[in-house]
DNA sequence: ATAATTCCTGACTAAATTAGTCGGGAATTA
DNA sequence: TAATTCCCGACTAATTTAGTCAGGAATTAT
């Protein structure tokens, strides 16, 4: 398990898809803008969500990216480790061979920490901010701020 | 707070002083050779560790590093913040401005994510794994494969 | 005193990762 | 048909991680 800058970017654009999940489709351009992001880099990073099977493209005008399956069902996690591949912090990967083919002291630290990591970032769904008061309130006010959407008549609906 | 493959080596670094803590101060050269870590990027981390409080050096034949305070006020948090420097995950560093001066849609979550995380890695003590009889078992057994200590008689007194 | 050991320091290089760029193409909608 | 958007691959730049080198300073053992 990795944690970076660049997961951040990941499951911050990924916030913003399921913030405005009830709108449609959400542009990789909008979410550039708002979230300053290059475009390219994105670009990128969706196509390892995309075959992490977190989301799915919907091409052409009033498309965008949708998630791929409900957000109580989309983990901090797995957005991370889609982008970031590996899921275990030991050195040998698992299979305890660091030092001389045997387990070398720390690998039961590593392994142990590793799954409680993981199981706490499971935790953590999307949908756990979306339904929030306080954000949906902040969601709204930047979508103004930024114009976001104002070629969406269902947007409104 | 990042997370990545140098925390890992310091926390590992820090695990094996902790492990022979009753033995006495452990080099660096040692813990180069026997976790595979280059012996100048441990002089870089340590030097780091000991400005973060961690540990303190012994210099002279017989010296090495020792930890600057009981294996169970030291945690796996400490250690990575010593050499990461950053404890948390906002864009912004806490101060709610990345987008145009306000707080952005995902502040709160990675604000929160950090609490947590560093709660979480706060709560694992170097003594937890020093104290445990499996451990103890395999530090036994490599420390004799590797051929530590053998000029040390206080090692086995 | 001398030599050996070990920490300590700073500057430098190499490799890997992260981030961004570019130029084009394919599917869809209006 | 034109506009929009995802999609794809190769390229470059910046940053971080990792490793190297060449010394110096403190301590211990002889
Ligand atoms: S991390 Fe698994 S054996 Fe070292
Ligand atoms: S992370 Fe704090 S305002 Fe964006």
């Amino acid at each position: 398990m990795r944690l970076s800058t660049k997961g951040r970017y990941a499951v911050t654009a990924m916030m913003d898809i399921a913030l405005h999940e009830r709108v449609g489709p959400v542009t990789l351009a909008d979410i550039s803008q708002c979230q300053g992001i290059s475009l390219s880099y994105l670009e990128q990073l969706f196509a390892k969500l995309r075959k992490g099977g977190l989301v799915e493209g919907v091409r052409g005008p009033g498309g965008g990216y949708r998630l791929a399956r409900p957000a109580d069902q989309i983990s901090v996690a797995d957005i991370i480790q889609s982008v970031d591949e590996k899921l275990d912090m030991t050195k040998c990967g698992g299979k305890g061979n660091c030092s001389q083919g045997e387990k070398c002291l720390t690998h039961q630290l590593w392994f142990e920490l590793s799954c409680n990591l993981y199981r706490f970032l499971s935790g953590i769904k999307l949908d756990q901010y979306v339904n929030r008061p306080d954000i949906s309130e902040l969601v709204k006010k930047q979508d103004i701020q930024y114009g976001r959407f104002l070629n969406r008549p269902q947007a409104i609906a």
